[in-house]
DNA sequence: TTGAAAGCGGTACCAC
DNA sequence: GTGGTACCGCTTTCAA
């Protein structure tokens, strides 16, 4: 008989974090793992009597299960990405919190990317969100990069677009043309009788869509002098201030200026009430978005109406419904409607 | 010879997703896995000729690393939890921008949970968050039920309470105390001669903390008919209009009124204006956050100035500095200004 | 500097 | 219904 001794156990040092595990929660109930695995997930799979004791052992050890070791076997993260430009004085502040709100409440939490305005912060952004196994991303814009949508194909997962129009998106979108907010803005002005125009708008991407827009249908209708201030992203109420002192002064006052957002407009406001302008007689505005203060703190001012919640809501639905392989409509045009406010 | 067929191989399905993974990078590269990951995570530690390979091939593969697998294997999931009460309309929009802005240079993503006003999500919220393996978890506030304290301990992961004070954080606290606020206020508002004051509160726990010193530091100066509007949170232009209308409707007007926020301080702004009142020579405001629009909109509007900005980065920075183990000061008290406007 | 092997904590697959 | 087993894709451990 051989005596040979066993091959020596290597004795490594375990890697566990010592948190309990589902293996001990199975061993506690007296089940194998995998029960355990489906009282949490498919509980009506499991005897009722089984699901007591498992989850007497669940609330006895305080177990918390690990979701990247599940998300791991399963291919199932229960993370869904979002980026966005910004959020503070923004609004998509607004998009962003329906769209949490209602993925919470299907087990989803939301990963959070800023993108600032500048393009070229997105692709890098989109592979660090992508290496999280997102089961979905939302995205605001439908510019993206070459490399961001093979990214994005190839991470085979559902894509909603938003904020934004086009008929070909990477996958589904929510969103309202830009272009058509500047035509429909410059027709509105134009048809209410207003001849002598004012325009202070951001450099981003849509901004500029809808100024360009704005100007060409202007153009349509023989004017082509409209006084301009374009300001950086994001806009706020100083930049907004010297945006309107710019075109005050220049001499020859528009009789109205468009603005890329509320807070920009807001800003006109208050320096035409500085300067004694009554609004919308010496001076009218009208801004972009809608922002809760608009009718509140100047009820002269005009505003595009867009509807935040429902874009947010409506792209959670989207994402829930591709997850759940139910039918859907892939392309939402949620619109816009434009508010005239103190007879502007 | 026996003709036995050789035990029937399993044929399972595999399980792969399809998608490239580190060993195919390893592969194609010439060298093993651990050398590739080790090319990702710590090249310095990779002979230059091979890091070059490693990468050659992880561009023309067009890899993406799966950190769900990282995570699990390395108990880091490079992922921070955030939970605010909410962000649209509301000050932690920029806490949260600048706390998510920081971290993702340093290669963390910001997970987000909204939690409300009310304390009874909190719970769920937290144990849904911690199965996902934060490496650290950002909270509003410092009251937390006894569940989510222990789970929190738990998790053994550095945790910052945040936009209050404590003296006896879980773990890192950067805040400032409402309880001071409120007191400052009334103090304040006292020294500068008014005696007749009006109140429109939210009734989430820290604004009522900041009511209650408030009206404790007032009766300390035998000041106790203090006309109060209660109003439910969040705050809305809409609830913070019929706070300010009850006020002024009940009859003997205060001379100054101490708001909630901003938001709140604008509707009397708003209020005072329709009704012909001059501010603040008819009737004073001071309101808490300084929101942007604050100084713009109406000039005369005094409020209590926060750095939200400092507030994200400093839990940022705290966060950053446990995780890479370094010292830090784990409560910081970031403090407020009464900034007064329009000589309020 | 590099690699082989084992393991992280779950779930898919298949058999019973 | 339930359980055994392999495996998800990466990193740790340990040895070379």
């Amino acid at each position: 008989m051989s005596t040979h001794a066993p091959p020596p156990k290597k004795l490594r040092k375990p890697r566990s974090s010592g948190a309990i595990t589902l293996q001990e929660v199975a061993k506690l109930a007296g089940v194998s793992p995998i029960t355990v695995s489906r009282a949490l997930n498919r509980p009506e799979m499991v005897k009722p009597q089984k699901l007591e004791a498992i989850q007497a052992a669940i609330r006895r050890t305080g177990y918390v299960p690990n979701l990247l070791a599940g998300g791991l076997a399963s291919k199932k993260s229960r993370l869904v990405a979002a980026m966005v430009p910004i959020i503070s004085n923004s609004m998509f502040a607004e998009v962003i919190e329906k769209f949490t709100d209602r993925l919470d409440t299907a087990g989803y939490k939301v990963m959070l990317g800023l993108s600032g305005f500048r393009a070229e912060n997105e692709d890098g952004l989109i592979a660090a969100v992508l290496s999280r196994q997102p089961d979905a991303i939302f995205l605001t814009g439908v510019n993206h990069s070459r490399t961001t949508r093979s990214r994005l194909l190839a991470a085979r997962i559902p894509v909603v677009e938003t904020w934004d129009y086009t008929p070909t998106p990477i996958d589904m979108l929510v969103g309202f043309s830009h272009e058509k907010v500047g035509r429909t803005v410059a027709e509105y002005l134009h048809d209410k009788g207003y001849r002598r125009f004012g325009m202070i708008s951001t450099e981003d991407e849509r901004a500029n869509i809808r100024k360009s827009a704005f100007l060409a249908t202007l153009a349509e209708r023989d004017i082509t002098d409209v006084r301009i201030a374009t300001i950086t992203s994001p806009g706020n109420f100083k930049k907004g201030r010297a945006g309107i002192i710019e075109i005050l002064d220049a001499g020859e006052l528009p009789e109205v200026v468009f603005c890329s957002s509320d807070v920009l407009a807001h800003s006109v406001l208050t320096e035409a009430q500085t300067r004694g302008m009554s609004v919308p007689a010496d001076l009218a505005v009208i801004g972009f978005g809608d922002l809760e203060f608009a009718p509140y703190t100047f009820p002269a001012l005009s505003t595009v109406h867009i509807d935040r919640s429902a874009i947010g809501l409506r792209a959670a639905e989207m994402v829930l419904a591709r997850i759940e392989e139910r039918e859907i409509e892939k392309i939402v045009d949620i619109g816009f409607s434009v508010i005239g406010r103190g007879s502007t």
